[in-house]
RNA sequence: GCACUUGUAGCUCAACUGGAUAGAGCGUCUGACUACGGAUCAGAAGGUUCCAGGUUCAACUCCUGGCAGGUGCACCA
């Protein structure tokens, strides 16, 4: 067992033996935010004391007591207002590491109960190109997807594209009286836009036209042969292009499960909703109002206007009898429960979207109210141009997400053709699309997931700083040591075991025992920024030590020390730059 | 108007259940150097954490009230 957890445990006991009534779930052990006060800590006792209106000091005396960690600690002490730090043992530190070269372990333990987690992310849509819009989502989604199955929990990722709604009916109409066939062989997807978008001009300017695209539509939802199979096509069309993106960013999804995919129930949920009277009708339309169950100010079904609370229902059939956005979503819930009763479920869109969820989430809990499923929207903010408003083109277009990563692998290439001459073309490319996506990826989850923030090809693809490009020297760096050391013909002694003497070689391994903490601080707030910002430390860490501490120049058997504790951090900055979704290039 | 959200160094951003002296990069200034990869490292300067109250042993963090920006608010998703 990790050091870290085997005293949280023991703590929670010794805080039962003085406390028996105490909720220990809250009772954690944190590394020290300045080791000089040690290498953990809680500040749990000081809450504990206050409840209950105790000395914090002398609970924490009371908790120490009952407290045996000998084995694991050479110091305890109390500090401040009541502070318990712990100095762990070198060798339990070393022992620890050492685990972790031996593969035992990577310095965090899988979820005690694994979770079922459905993830709803990313979501383009048919018959359009995607683009920047669609990159947070995506890259995000599947950062949460790979932490949550690193720590063992059983993931469903979901990708629940737009493959239904009104503009098929203008879609239908264009393929049928203006498609290039030519066009839709070379790019499908800019000819699928490009009918699409004469039309909806044309249908602005004609009533006509308008009226003829209502009839595609009608026609397709009622089943026509023929409108289904165009449709079809151009959903396969648009496939291959979410594929092709997808395969460059490295994403996988479970199922594809679009909106029509759940057609079918539609009719059953509002009639559901109906019949239990959580929705009815308003204006010709089928609405969910207020419950008045919760304060006013809270309440999603309710807005203020003019000093006045005033209804603001949520849709879930229009009055011309089509189900909507809302109605889909709750119809979506009922086929996750039913088909892989998931204990989360977690929707990953931009933060526009939060009155529709509190909206949706509250609806579901009136219909199904036994249903202790944990549905969370993860949200987060736009990505702005250098004018501080939304990335667009230079002509005001919205961003193709394939041009996008193009740019990014040639700047990328252009720098690598800079400082690596000497390789050859083949490899340099390989870096430059290793570095390039990892630099779109990460400059995305690097800044907190709810603030915008301004999208720079000079910052992202900087070489120093809190980037992509200076995680990955720090990693080639350390591949550099090994390869050199085989061209030396030099080898980890066998049976070598870890000594860490000087404080460069101290403050790395520390950092390496906290990566744990950071994965379990990423799932349980879904912000992978965290781990950007644990492996920027590290990787600083690591430069501070390759700095002043010589590996392959060093006598045995620090010799072999030292290469062990490069291989133990080659281990974790390639391991997170993995939940990240950043793949790793030996040579840069 | 109401709700959500943001406001931290000149700029871009961090800050782990409220926790110990608020940290980085860029920019500015200074240093290390034929280097285990210089795509590096070290140091300096730079702060009333938007403002005013409050809660607490402890507030960037929580509460109340302002100010400023962003977003959303009935048949688009």
């Amino acid at each position: 067992m990790l050091p870290s957890k085997a005293l949280e445990q023991r703590l929670q006991t010794a805080v039962l033996a003085v406390l028996p009534e105490a909720d220990v779930t809250t009772v954690l052990v944190r590394p020290c935010q300045d080791t000089k006060f040690g290498d953990y800590q809680t500040s749990a006792l000081m809450a504990l004391a206050k409840a209950r209106k105790m000395n914090p000091r002398q609970l924490a005396t009371d908790v120490l007591a009952k407290l045996d960690v000998s084995d694991l600690c050479a110091k305890t002490d109390i500090a401040g207002a009541g502070f318990l730090n712990f100095f762990l043992k070198p060798e339990v530190l070393q022992d620890t590491l050492l685990g972790a070269v031996q593969g035992k372990h990577l310095f965090f333990a899988k979820a005690e109960q694994p979770k079922t987690v459905v993830i709803d992310f990313s979501s383009p849509n048919v018959a359009k190109p995607m683009h920047v819009g669609h990159i947070r989502s995506t890259i995000l989604g599947d950062s949460l997807a790979r932490a949550f199955r690193l720590l063992g929990h059983n993931v469903i990722t979901d990708n629940h594209i737009g493959d239904w709604g009104t503009q098929f009916g203008m879609l239908l109409l264009g393929w049928k009286t203006m498609l290039d066939k030519a066009a839709l062989e070379t790019d499908p997807i800019a000819e699928l836009e490009r009918i699409y978008k004469q039309l909806s001009a044309d249908c602005k300017a004609d009533e006509s036209k308008l009226e003829a695209a209502k009839q595609e539509l009608v026609k397709l939802q009622a089943g026509d042969e023929e409108n289904l199979g165009i449709w079809r096509e151009m959903i396969a069309l648009s496939q291959n292009q979410f594929d092709t993106i997808y395969g460059r960013l490295g994403v996988k999804f479970d199922h594809v499960l679009g909106e029509s995919f759940y057609n079918p129930r539609l009719k059953s949920v509002v009639e559901e909703l109906k019949t239990k009277g959580i929705a009815k009708e308003s204006d010709g339309a089928i609405c969910v109002f207020s419950d008045g169950s919760v304060p006013q100010k809270e309440d999603p079904f309710l807005i203020q206007r003019d000093g006045e609370w005033n209804a603001n229902p949520c849709l879930i059939q229009k009055s011309d009898g089509a189900a909507n956005y809302a109605t889909t979503d709750l119809a979506t819930l009922e086929y996750r429960l039913e088909t892989w009763s998931p204990d989360k479920i977690i929707y990953v869109t931009d933060g526009r979207q939060q009155l529709h969820f509190r909206q949706v989430f509250s609806v579901f809990r009136r219909w199904r109210p036994e249903v202790k499923v944990q549905v969370e929207h993860v949200w987060f903010g736009a990505i702005l141009g250098d004018d501080g408003k939304p990335f667009k083109t230079r002509s005001g277009d919205t961003v193709k997400l394939s041009d996008l990563l193009d740019e990014a692998e040639e700047r990328s290439f252009k720098t690598v053709n800079e400082k690596s001459a000497d390789l050859d073309e083949v490899t340099r490319k390989e870096i430059a699309r290793v570095v390039g996506i990892g630099s779109v990826k990460y400059q995305d989850l690097m800044p907190n997931r709810q603030s915008d923030y301004v999208f720079s090809w000079d910052k992202m693809l900087a070489l120093n700083g809190n980037t992509a490009p200076y995680l990955l020297y720090a990693y080639t760096r350390i591949r550099s040591i090994f390869r050199k050391a085989a061209e030396q013909g030099v080898v980890v002694a066998p049976g070598a075991t870890i000594h860490l003497k000087a404080a460069d070689e101290l403050a790395l391994a520390k950092q390496l025992l906290n990566f744990g903490f950071v994965l379990e601080g990423l799932v349980d707030e879904c912000r992978p920024n965290y781990m950007c910002n644990y492996l920027y430390d590290l990787a600083g860490l690591y430069a501070r030590f390759f700095e002043n501490c010589p590996v392959l120049k060093a006598e045995e058997p620090e010799r072999s020390s030292r290469l062990l504790l490069c291989e133990v951090t080659a281990k974790v900055l390639k391991q997170g730059l993995e939940v990240l979704g950043i793949e790793t290039t030996e040579k840069m």
